[in-house]
DNA sequence: TATTATATGTTCTTTTTTTCACAACATTGG
DNA sequence: CCAATGTTGTGAAAAAAAGAACATATAATA
């Protein structure tokens, strides 16, 4: 079977969207709703689910327990997912300081920076010397590395990762990293997307209209 | 002329390339030399430019300049962009810390805070109360802003921005923001990107090879 | 238990995006 | 000045993604 990250994007946001219905008292969906919560077509849901496996009730849509339980296990929520940072700079503190990846099975268990006043073994989420990085990761079996270095050290420490096992690596340095074929890395680059939006933002006032740019044009979920 | 999204971010991808290119000495370069600096095909590559008006010559390529000229025209740097960014929490203070947006020409000018500890008129990007913003939007003619509150209070955050004249909103809160069609709304959801990135690597994990899955499926760049 | 209304699952189309292939043409070297 | 070389620009083909349509199963109802 073919995988394809948007369709996985979309499997995080329906799972994100049933929360929020399941906590609005609902407890079962069809895929209407769905996908009028989450921005897409009905049968875009039901073809993403067909695709995963994931069946509904002819008549009774999808009992949202089981929507959720399924797409966790799909999202691999079934376990905690244990993330390493490197770089407690601004962006690094934001992401150890941040409450929410609990709740989704994600949990910063250690992050580590060059700078000595950065560090602090004894803080709730301990911040280690950048040297010790390889071997925590190998010890711990860490596959998920976040880098929020400056772009001069980022391939660097794409290295050691990967060197020591991890297998994922969420990128914020603006620049492409480079790893082996069986390393995904996933660039955040915050400038792009503001640069992006203001391209978008200037389209509409110079034109007035969306209705020039495609439909996958539009940044997000609007 | 119909534009989309990823061609936009492409075109974003190539400039920052290109600037990366021309300080290590280059001063013209070939469809495929940009290809392999960005991680798509020559074809692609062409194929942007002609769609964008952008012309090289048939034997000599593109002269850099030239090109980095053309893409910050497309892209709006020709003139400064004013950003505002209401919640100067870990995301808002990141941003105004960050010294990477001026030379593309973004300028935060204000940050907004409900909070008065977090409010300093005097710094070097002053942070005012959260009320003043819709004023300082208007008088001043801000067209975009960004969004780094705690998610209840997101909604209302955009809906004051809006009302004040924004047309473009950069939106870190991790849900989905309603707005009229002609305000564009780019959402960056740091817990779905993280997961996303834990999704892949476990596919990696499980079936050794990236293979399986289709070719826009990589999170990215690689 | 039969009927009916209704939402799913899937096939078939349409649209969008990417790649292929090559003619056109600029540069370089004789 | 001409041929050889090599790169662009682009129409045509292929691939991928999204959407429409509908036959089919099933919950509700009588
Ligand atoms: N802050 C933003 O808003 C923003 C926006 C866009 C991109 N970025 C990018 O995100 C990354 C992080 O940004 P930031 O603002 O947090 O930077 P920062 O300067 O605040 O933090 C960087 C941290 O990395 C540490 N560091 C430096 N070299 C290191 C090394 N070799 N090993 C381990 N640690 C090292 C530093 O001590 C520092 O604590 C940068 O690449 C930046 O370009 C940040
Ligand atoms: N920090 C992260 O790593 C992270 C990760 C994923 C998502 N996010 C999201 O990004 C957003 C910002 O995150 P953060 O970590 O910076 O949060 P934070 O709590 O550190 O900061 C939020 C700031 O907004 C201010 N605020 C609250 N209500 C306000 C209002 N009505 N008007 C103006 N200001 C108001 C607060 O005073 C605070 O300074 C949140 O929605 C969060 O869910 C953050």
């Amino acid at each position: 079977m073919k995988t394809n990250k948007n369709c996985v994007i979309r499997l995080s946001r329906y799972k994100n969207a049933l929360y929020r219905l399941k906590s609005l008292g609902f407890v079962k969906i069809f895929s209407d709703n769905l996908a009028d919560a989450v921005g897409v077509t009905a049968t875009q849901v039901r073809k993403d689910f067909s695709q995963f496996g994931i069946s509904g009730t002819r008549k009774g849509g999808y009992q949202i327990d089981d929507l959720i339980n399924n797409l966790n296990r799909l999202l691999g929520k079934d376990e905690i997912h244990k993330v390493v940072v490197a770089g407690i700079g601004n962006i690094g503190t934001a992401l150890l300081n941040y409450k929410g990846f609990e709740k989704e099975s994600i949990k910063i268990i250690a992050g580590f920076d060059i700078n000595t006043v950065k560090q602090n073994a004894a803080g709730e989420i301990p911040v280690f010397p950048i040297a010790e990085m390889e071997n925590f990761i190998r010890q711990n079996q860490i596959k998920i590395g976040v880098i929020a270095v400056p772009d001069f050290a980022a391939q660097q420490i794409a290295d050691t990762m990967i060197q020591a096992g991890v297998k994922g690596i969420l990128n914020f340095a603006p620049m492409r990293l480079h790893g082996p074929e069986n390393v995904v890395i996933n660039n955040v680059n915050l400038v792009l997307e503001l640069e992006n939006t203001i391209y978008f933002a200037n389209a509409v006032i110079k034109t007035g209209v969306v209705g020039q740019l495609t439909a996958s044009a539009q940044p997000d979920g609007v």
